[in-house]
DNA sequence: TTATATGCAAACGCTTTGCATCACG
DNA sequence: CGTGATGCAAAGCGTTTGCATATAA
């Protein structure tokens, strides 16, 4: 079985809500500083860096410190509603995401926009590599990258 | 007196040799810190940190000073008889490999040795990821965690 | 009320850069 | 020789931490 978590119809992978809920679930506090990060996280389509949130922040005139967002992040990465993945390039990136089971993202170059994928089927193909190096493979980390259907169709080359 | 530990041949992905020579194949100059680079890289038998052959090249007392460091990686990386992975710690870590093609890496979580795999198959699960989704792929990373055949079998657990 | 979270600023580790000097080709 | 590479030290990032204060529960 594949299935694929499209985008949601709306662009936004996750609610706001269940960044904050997912606070109080795990018993953690649901502070003020804690909603309007999760706020911004979701007023951003896609992935975002670090940086990016702290500028929000400081747009919105909100009286958060840097080091409240890092935490802030660490905490929803913890949880699970929240993912670190490294672009291409390097850099750090964080993408919010349902707190499921394995699964991958496609990040796309044109817009940022990302999507998850529950699984792409890679069992067998992993079964293979152990089999042919000897090796135990314990994990891995796949990320794509390209183009989502919308940047695909349309005036992006 | 320091001498280099030479991993057995059957580990090394990479001679001495092809670091340097990559060089000059490509009109670089052949210097005596580029050399010494190549040398505590093909030492490690593994995957290092920028932070590891600074310390290597600082314990054999050669005058070389972090930034040639810097700057030798990026030209071999550059040069792709290097290649820089991330960890699933989030660090940088760097892996001598053959400029050879697409290829992944697999990573030894017990000893820090890495192999390469040449092709994993991964192509037919790209195509049906790129047909399911509506998304175009047009790259991806792939990195695998577990063990080597040598600590597999054996004391760790 | 009290454990937790915050903001600030300073510290941190990793990496890059400016510049005078050096050396490969 | 002349260009390109080096070493040093200082600057530049992104991220973490110590600590007094503020706040959710």
């Amino acid at each position: 079985m594949v299935s694929i978590d499209v985008p949601p119809p709306t662009d936004r992978p996750l609610a706001v809500g269940s960044l904050v809920a997912a606070l109080g679930d795990a018993g953690y506090r649901v502070t003020e500083p804690r909603r309007v990060v999760g706020e911004l996280i979701a007023a951003r389509g896609g992935h975002f860096s670090a940086a990016d949130l702290i500028a929000d922040a400081h747009a919105r005139r909100t009286g958060i410190g840097r080091a409240t967002i890092f935490r802030a992040l660490d905490l929803f990465t913890e949880l699970r509603v929240l993912e670190r993945l490294d672009l291409p390039s390097g850099e750090h990136a964080y993408v919010p995401c349902a707190p499921a089971r394995h699964h991958h993202h496609i990040v796309c170059s044109v817009c940022g926009r990302v999507a998850e994928i529950e699984d792409v089927g890679l069992a067998g193909t992993l079964e293979g590599v152990q089999q042919r190096t000897g090796w135990q493979v314990d994990s891995h980390r796949l990320e794509l990258y390209g183009r989502c259907p919308r940047c695909r169709s349309g005036r992006h080359a």
